[in-house]
DNA sequence: ACAAAAGTGTTAGGCATACACCCATGG
DNA sequence: CCATGGGTGTATGCCTAACACTTTTGT
């Protein structure tokens, strides 16, 4: 599509390694991606999703946890490789290959710097995800690709929740990233049977309605097992 | 581990970035990798996988496949991004982060070049491979596990056997990749109900056995189905 | 005739799916 | 008392896994 202009920048003689990370969260009943504004020329007013180039003193896993705490807010939140993206012409400032990564973190462990919404950093439901700078939509679909898929197999859905959570709340998070509806007595039974969550005996009430048990997951580390 | 020294090169002064791939097939009973003897310090007569730096006007896949043509001799073969690979000190000559491919070459197409063994380029089995350069150990075993796992739920097996081929020989992939036996009318009833594969109505004969019918994959380009 | 690999069915148990009502609470 | 979300069981069909013998050929 673009052709790679000139460099403006020494340092990008040669290619240059960069990370870009697309930060989740279920928000308001929906799969939200984190993205900033961008005020360079060709893409003003365009968003990206938090980057930056490596520096040469620090691993890609290690520079992309910089970007996610500099530019995204969060530490400590789920981090995993997702694909490197190397084409030539993906960024017009010069040659640029960027190792993506999919970050994952509960609503509730967000700080009102990035709940309040400023102008040029705000949540962004994926489905309407308004137009993205470089190769930026590519690495997004990627990215809800793989989450879609993990889902059903890992327990990583730990990591879009609080460490407690009732039962209803999972499925909610569950249903919110496949984009379907699921059966609620068959969820129960397979998230159960599976053992993938325990319950802690405490419930939640407050609402006008039956409290609900709260549950926490069983293993906190990744485990691969099939779930749906 | 190793402390990364002073770079040798100008252009290792900034983070450059390589490529190396995995390149399998199955030979002898056995899933096989394509390893290259090193003469550089400090690897001298250690193993390792095709690689080298991606150039500043080819994209990183367009790179694995040179590569994978200049020193692993084989084209228009299965090509697939793996991993990113960028602790800080995994080269020693300097900051050197490794895009890395799995690629597939089905044994009956190997040309003389390969199949013959030179000293320093040579077929290994997985099971038994030599000490490896760099992290190049890290890579294969993750090659490795993907490799397994992608058999399970897609149609990759067609790129370890040429066009044509006998349930017992695609069984034969499964297991030798797998690492374990399969059940053999089990087998048969699943590739078969899943559609994965379509008969030929020709048959090999030749050996002293009854002749087994021939089969081809019906789908081309990587689908996901569930196969085992 | 014999050695070698190809080919073929059935059963039992486990798992996924579909489906509707009562319960406990806050307001 | 009513609106809200929490919680629960069964029946059916499908898929998986275990298991052994006959067929066809080349030598």
């Amino acid at each position: 599509m673009k052709k790679p202009q000139a460099s403006k920048y020494k340092k990008y003689d040669y290619a240059v390694i960069a990370t870009d990370v697309a930060l989740f969260t279920v928000r308001n009943r929906g799969l939200q991606v984190l993205l900033i504004k961008m005020k360079k020329e060709p893409y003003t007013g365009k968003w990206a999703m938090p980057g930056g180039l490596v520096k040469a003193n620090e691993s890609v896993d290690n520079a992309a946890e910089r970007i996610l705490r500099e530019k995204g807010g969060v530490r400590n939140v789920y981090l995993e490789q997702l694909h490197t993206f190397g084409r030539v012409d993906r960024d017009p400032f010069g040659r640029v290959v960027s190792v993506a990564y999919t970050a994952l973190v509960p609503s509730t462990k967000l700080s009102l710097k990035t709940t309040e919404e400023y102008a040029d950093i705000t949540w962004f439901p994926v489905k309407d995800a308004p137009a993205l700078a470089y190769d930026h939509r590519e690495i997004l679909e990627t990215a809800v690709e793989r989450l879609r898929a993990k889902l059903g197999y890992t327990n990583i859905a730990q990591n879009l929740l609080p460490s407690e959570f009732t039962l209803s709340e999972l499925q909610s998070v569950y249903e919110v990233v496949l984009g379907k509806k699921l059966d609620k007595r068959n969820f129960r039974k397979k998230i159960l049977a599976i053992g993938l969550v325990k319950g802690t005996g405490k419930e939640r009430r407050g609402q006008a309605s039956r409290p609900a048990e709260l549950y926490s997951f069983r293993a906190k580390k990744m485990k691969t097992i099939e779930i749906l």
